[in-house]
DNA sequence: GAAAACTGCTTGTAAACTGCAAGTGGAATG
DNA sequence: CATTCCACTTGCAGTTTACAAGCAGTTTTC
């Protein structure tokens, strides 16, 4: 992998600047969607398939993202994130908080990425510590962030 | 302009999620490099003039800066930041953060996202004021964090 | 146990974007 | 007034993206 200069933010940008990794990488993180499947029906912004197979695949090869077999439904394949991949929550939640702000962001999906923007650097850790749980196998948490953001975002969604 | 749709993160990748918009900012942010010349003779990744001037007008175009005449050099233009591209500074220092640790960054350039991200908010704070003094025309600010990051960048480039 | 549906892709094609080299036209410099 | 500076623009080849269709195993259904 030739890289074109040693500098952080470049090397993020080399690694997720493209107009889906990063859209794939929300869908995973906070759907949670772990199957191709999941990922191609359930996306909002209509990613082509294979764009989507080419996406898993990048990102398994940059080692934000692992596969694993399903037992019990042999030809079903599960992605997970991997630390690297969790340890971009504060990226998401800076992103979310600066497009919801200056962007014209839907207020029902902005309403997610006001409440953990809101909720700071714990919010934060504890929803990593959620996807640690989810992905790496960690234990429970005794908090759920998602759960938690989906009460933000069917509040959103019922005010008129 | 067509929106994927009204998600902000999504939002945020449809405006910066390209191989070369956010490597601009940050030469303007971080470098203070304000012209055209400028950026392209100290790209450190070393971007192709049409792709500079690409970029540069579709930044304008989406509002993150602005350009402005130089007085007594007629025919340069001076780029700069908006308030909206001053707010990205919380994204640019996680985005740092996670690069310089998670993938091969150099030490010397490491050490300008490990201060802003040891710094803490304060410090991205202290740094959007002095953004505002420079692209804004907000009174200068006590503190240079950009003198701050140099030092630390020095401080790094001398241990061998 | 045959047919249908599910699952995770691959292939084909056209359009858009990127990277490189070269060129352009006005401004400042000597 | 010739040369260099400055901010781009243009042409072209290669890559990436979008959309549509197809395909080979695996369940599920009847």
């Amino acid at each position: 992998m030739d890289r074109r200069s040693g500098c952080p933010i470049n090397l993020s940008v080399e690694v997720l600047g493209d107009r889906w990794s990063l859209v794939v990488l929300r869908d995973i993180m906070f759907g949670n969607f772990r199957t191709y499947g999941e990922l191609h029906a359930n996306s909002l912004e209509g990613i082509a398939t294979n764009i989507l197979a080419n996406r898993l695949k990048r990102l398994m090869e940059e080692g934000l993202v692992t596969a694993s077999a399903d037992p019990g439904h042999k030809q079903r394949t599960i992605y997970s994130l991997t630390e690297m991949a969790i340890a971009l929550v504060p990226v998401m939640v800076q992103l979310g908080a600066w497009g919801a702000q200056f962007l014209p962001a839907s207020p029902e999906l902005s309403a997610r990425a006001i409440a953990l923007a809101e909720g700071g650097p714990h919010m934060a850790d504890d929803f990593m510590a959620e996807l640690r749980h989810l992905h790496l196998g960690a234990p429970r948490p005794g908090r759920s962030v998602l759960a938690e953001l989906d009460a933000a975002y069917q509040a959103a969604a019922q005010k008129p």
